[in-house]
RNA sequence: GGAGGAAUACCCAAGUGGCUGAAGGGUCCGGUCUUGAAAACCGGUAGGUCGGGAAACUGGCGCCUGGGUUCGAAUCCCAGUUCCUCCGCCA
């Protein structure tokens, strides 16, 4: 959510912002949000102005009433409620608008970064950089279910009997590796200097409201029947939730936190889970990074998170690469966004097992995240990143250090958090 | 799930219908003392949020949330939320 006050000073930096995010249909929104400001204004200061006379001559009624004038004070009674008629009138009037101003600013995109890159959808998103060398063995990789099976390591009949599609039991080995891999990618965020955390795996409706877009909300909350609780999607959502209504202490910034948790997903959308295999899926878990900072700082922040990432997938002997999302593809709360892609010897390409984000203040500003400034409060930025989101990220190993003869290799990295082993059989 | 108690500003905290414009502290700034700092003492202004104003300043709202009573609510009534204490159940 952006401040309305650059729609009022500058509405054409607004309109520049929606057509480079090719959201032509709420441009004209912009226009309609400034006029409703206009009335709103002056609808609140009439009404500020009838209160303030009410309030007067209530004050003055206490005054008669100490002196024993009873005749005055019902005089002065019944001019009160007269001009309480006229303030009722108007306040349905002033809620209305004030209400309708909300929902459009709701649906207003951030401003995005300058150095975003133009482009319509996720085609036109934009590679940046590859590190680590994209090997193609000689032998052929097989599917990850397949992988999988042969260690025993995936059982998804049963799991589309007791759950539906788009859930999985993992077993054994593979089990153990996912485990592992969480507890690694932990302890590499805590070595980073990263506290660790694990958050709710619920959240209130006002929460999600506050962190996510409309649409990421009806594409991916699971709601708890009877109750206004949702099921996380990330632990992002817990996480930046915390700070909701808080005037965090300069001296406590930057906020650098790690958190694990399951994430649930409806995935509703373009793709949904027609695929075999356990790549999309409605139920996960992740090891997240966030960081709330002083909005100057939050473009480093941005740079060096991504940059963890890579490092903990190269520590994994995982060839990787960054993709930066492009305008049109940017949700709608982001100032810019990074994708981080594992190489996949079998398909030959990138697919995505990460993504940062820096939010800037429209997060802060939907929940009331803010710093006590010199003259007044302000809000602060969020941001955040994946570590490492499995089963995704087990696929990505499994398929990198898959043997001809069909064993997978454990690195280094891991072999700490799997007994010392060094290969699976 | 049951019974009690509580919720006031960034933090602590006073306040049972009108002289509250939410007291008083702390935090913050300045001073005394000190080689310097801390402590102590003295002085000071500001508090959250939305308007108006170039600014000084000024108005509305705000005492957990939402309703209600009243000319007037932090204060009274109703519903809800969270926390604490105790009981029950439970990994």
């Amino acid at each position: 959510m952006i401040d309305i006050k650059l729609i009022r000073e500058n509405r054409e930096l607004v309109k520049e912002n929606i057509k480079k995010k090719f959201q032509d249909k709420k441009l004209s929104l912009v226009d309609e949000v400034y006029n409703l400001d206009l009335e709103y204004r002056e609808c609140k200061s009439t009404g500020d102005n009838l209160r303030n006379d009410k309030n007067k001559l209530s004050d003055s009624i206490g005054a008669l009433m100490r002196d024993k004038k009873q005749d005055e004070a019902t005089e002065v009674k019944k001019k009160v409620s007269d001009i309480q008629k006229e303030i009722e009138a108007l306040e349905s009037r002033e809620s209305e608008l004030e209400s309708k101003i909300k929902d459009i600013m709701m649906v207003i995109p951030n401003i995005i970064d300058e150095s975003v890159p133009l482009g319509k959808d996720d085609s036109e998103n934009v590679e940046k950089e590859r590190f680590g060398d994209p090997v193609v063995p000689k032998y052929e990789i097989p599917y990850h279910a397949d992988i999988l099976e042969r260690i025993n390591g995936l059982d998804k009949d049963s799991a589309g009997r007791t759950s539906g599609n788009g859930f999985y039991y993992l077993t054994g080995d593979a089990a153990r590796i996912h485990s592992a891999m969480l507890s690694y990618a932990r302890d590499f965020m805590i070595d980073k200097g990263f506290i660790y955390c694990i958050p709710p795996f619920m959240i209130r409706g006002d929460v999600v409201s506050g962190v996510m877009s409309f649409e990421e909300m009806d594409n991916m909350m699971y709601k708890i029947e009877g109750e206004d609780l949702y099921l996380i999607g990330t632990s992002e959502h817990s996480m930046i939730g915390r700070f909701k209504d808080n005037i965090v202490k300069k001296d406590t910034l930057p906020i650098t936190l790690t958190s694990y948790s399951p994430c649930f997903r409806k995935e509703v959308g373009s793709h949904g889970i027609e695929e075999r295999g356990i790549y999309r899926v409605h139920q996960f878990e992740k090891q997240e990074m966030i960081v709330i900072c002083e909005p100057e700082d939050s473009m480093d922040w941005y740079n060096k998170m991504w940059a963890f990432t890579v490092e903990f997938f190269r520590s994994l002997d995982i060839p990787v690469r960054t993709l930066e999302c492009c305008s049109g593809d940017l949700a709608d709360l982001k100032v810019k966004s990074v994708d981080i892609e594992a190489w996949s010897p079998r398909q030959q390409k990138y697919f995505e097992v990460g993504s940062c984000s820096n939010l800037g203040e429209a997060q802060a500003r939907r929940l009331g995240i803010r710093c006590k400034g010199e003259k007044s409060n302000y809000f602060l930025h969020t941001l955040n990143n994946t570590v490492l989101a499995t089963p995704r990220a087990l696929i990505a190993f499994l398929e990198n250090n898959y043997n001809e003869d069909g064993t997978v290799n454990i690195p280094e990295a891991l072999r700490p958090y799997v007994g010392n082993k060094s290969i699976i059989k």
